[in-house]
DNA sequence: TCTATAATAGACCGACCAGTCTACTACAAG
DNA sequence: CTTGTAGTAGACTGGTCGGTCTATTATAGA
């Protein structure tokens, strides 16, 4: 048995060629001539295009944007250098200056297409915001944030830095990042 | 001759699939049969599916999205009240409420597709900034505005409206859409 | 070794894709 | 009435789409 399967090669791959050409303009025949797995082999371990994108976004998509979004609470420090560090380490992140947040991108795309999709990547963005929410909650005991609703900022932290990396790959840069997010930390500092 | 076009209808049409499905998803035959336009008509007047894309966006995406998002300077008015005005504008419209920004979701799929129509779309974006930062910039002089680079404040302004507009179609509603600004007439405020 | 199952392999299918082609109609200028 | 042109009409093309089918190979348990 080789150590990297059929299956983890699509998933790869699938991750990829949605990210870059959308759900639509994602072809199957192309993912298996990257893969190098052939069709029979693909329609054994899913039963569909979508069933295949919707492992994809489970085994692959949620995991790299939990990596990129998700911070870790620690009681002792502020939440707004938190904030700080999370905007830095996307920064750092070239894929998504590059080409954006791949769940963002996604659930644009399937909003008006697939509602089982658009269901599961919502659902992540409640997820990260949610935990986001929590961190701020830290930071309003210690006096460091003011704004009362946690939930609401930490939805507009969210929205605002995918919107940021929502610009087309030509007009993106980690500096630009950095930049239209300055006004979203200086908004939690006031 | 009727005084509806076939290219009108094509373009009509066009806007509805694209912003609907995206430009892959898009298909020619789908938007002849709603059109009611046979092919020949079509590739009389275009050249090809993108062109018809390119002349659609020309006339029809982006004079709807600077109905939307584009606002005489008037001298007299704060700048404030001319923001809030039109974020009050944005909330009514039930299309860019439901389904995102036209602009934005095209830009966003295209990013990695196709340089042309992601250029125009690009420059679109920058003029709604440049018009917006001029608005801004009024204000700094009356000092109803104390950020110093209004060209970043106006980006910020826009690209936040993209992120609050860009939540699938279930999770968008105009409350919504005027909580998750509200944070950022807070910022300008402050 | 025999058997059952997991996985690979790719030919093949009808539907649909953007785009081409030829024929036809409407109409205006001479 | 004739001619040129703008626009309509849809059959047709080669290629690609997602998905099915049958055959074969690899592997694990009895």
């Amino acid at each position: 048995m080789s150590s990297i399967t059929s299956r983890d090669k699509l998933l790869d791959v699938t991750f990829s060629e949605v990210y870059m050409y959308g759900y639509s303009g994602a072809s199957v025949a192309n993912i298996l001539k990257i893969a190098k797995v052939p069709k029979g082999s693909m329609y054994h371990h899913f039963p569909s295009k979508k069933a295949m994108v919707v492992a994809m976004i489970k085994e692959r998509l949620i995991p790299k944007v939990r990596e990129a979004f998700y911070i870790e609470i620690h009681d002792q420090s502020r939440a707004l250098d938190i904030i700080n560090f999370l905007f830095k380490k996307i920064s750092k992140n070239e894929m998504l200056v590059k080409y954006g947040c791949p769940l963002h991108k996604l659930m644009f795309e399937m909003g008006s297409l697939d509602e089982e999709i658009t269901e599961l990547c919502h659902k992540e963005f409640v997820f990260l915001s949610n935990n986001l929410a929590r961190i701020l909650d830290l930071g309003k005991k210690k006096g460091d944030i003011k704004e009362k609703d946690s939930k609401s900022l930490a939805k507009f932290i969210i929205i605002s830095s995918w919107g940021a990396l929502s610009l087309a790959p030509k007009y993106s840069s980690k500096e630009q990042f950095l930049q239209d997010t300055k006004h979203v930390i200086e908004y939690i500092k006031a």
